[in-house]
DNA sequence: TAGATTGTTAATCGATTAACAATC
DNA sequence: TAGATTGTTAATCGATTAACAATC
């Protein structure tokens, strides 16, 4: 992924940096929950487990938000946030790949109430190729980049054997798909306009392993 | 997650070095399917998207493991890669939540291919308790703790509702467990000895869409 | 040997943090 | 006003990379 892209007269953001806004997001929601309307660098630091001096670094590159002696209001920085990731608006998901895990997928409520809608389904078992899941059809992998173009969908989840990943990534490229959520564990080599972001369980379980002795 | 242990004559190792250490183990896998013998720093480089300085350097960190001229043979690479990980044995896992999502966990088969093998599981849905999946009988919340620490089970995985997250937690760590596989999104609190590492496909998604124009 | 590639050092680059003036 | 907390600057810290001697 590009390390940062140009925002606020010219400057740059680190990549690094958006990486955090989301948890930023994550934190406010559950703030402003238990019913709290203000909240500091310093609150946000200590839920989260950063400095308070990044926090407000990290926000300094998007604007100011806060205001002195006082903190931040939480309904005004989480639209705000909202806003900087595109997040005002609900994007449309293609998921490729219902085996188990696709299907938990397509299943787990929280991409739409996040505003992620997985509206397309592709897979290419014929036996499930008609299946409807959650009110959306399962497509053949032959339909799949005609049809991802149509509905101008830009976001797709890749939940497909890694021997077939690299492919399906390809096409998806083709399709005009920007930003991938890749499951297989493969890195998988796309044009450098489309984002990937990667989820491997058994990485995460390797790495910790170091930490423990046996 | 502490920022490093201590490893090679008391220096210490980068939590971000041990990061890609899997990343590392799944490209020579890899290598070693196509039928290669000997790689380099620069092929594992260009695979993965990283400098093959790095790649050096990341491994100085444990040992000479290559020739000059040569490389690295890689099923040698992967065996001590596995040791220094703590590979060479098998975990026992206990997963605890089985909604939908811990249901496709329980059925993921690359947990055991690569020695995670899930031996019990949890949940607090009196319709769930007592049911089979792969062998594996769910057991009560209320039993959780002392099961986890007769089995000496000390890696667990966490599907459960963020609302119940943390206090779940709070019991993985009583019981025992020292590395925890986070799916909850939320910010874990644990003490310093025991390791998180969350998974978050919204946050990915997120992240993702700062570069997406709309 | 000549060519290739390691392991390591030093230089560079970038990210985090400490500190504080500004100000609510 | 006094206390609190921001936004920002400069210092620190750490990670990445370039370069190369060593050597297979």
């Amino acid at each position: 992924m590009a390390d940062s892209i140009s925002m606020k007269n010219g400057k740059i953001v680190p990549d690094i940096v958006v990486s955090r806004l989301p948890l930023y997001l994550r934190s406010l929601a559950r703030l402003q929950e238990e019913g709290k309307e203000v909240t500091s660098s310093q609150e946000l630091a200590t839920r989260l487990g950063f400095s308070s001096a990044q926090i407000r670094k990290d926000l300094s590159h998007f604007g100011e938000f806060g205001k002195q002696g006082t903190g931040y209001n939480i309904a005004f920085l989480r639209e705000q946030l909202k806003a900087i990731l595109n997040l005002d608006i609900e994007w449309q998901v293609a998921l490729v790949g219902v085996g188990d895990l696709g299907h938990a997928l397509a299943h787990y409520g929280r991409f739409s109430q996040k505003g992620f809608r997985i509206t397309a389904l592709f897979d290419n078992d014929p036996a499930k190729i008609g299946m409807e899941i959650n009110g959306v059809v399962v497509q053949s992998h032959d339909e799949m980049v005609e049809s991802i173009k149509k509905a101008g969908i830009r976001i797709a989840i890749l939940a497909v054997p890694v021997k077939v990943a690299q492919e399906t990534a390809d096409k998806l490229v083709k399709a005009g798909v920007r930003a991938i959520l890749n499951y297989a564990p493969i890195t998988l080599s796309v044009p450098p306009e489309v984002k990937v972001q990667n989820i491997d369980p058994i990485a995460h379980l390797q790495k910790m392993t170091y930490y423990c002795q046996r």
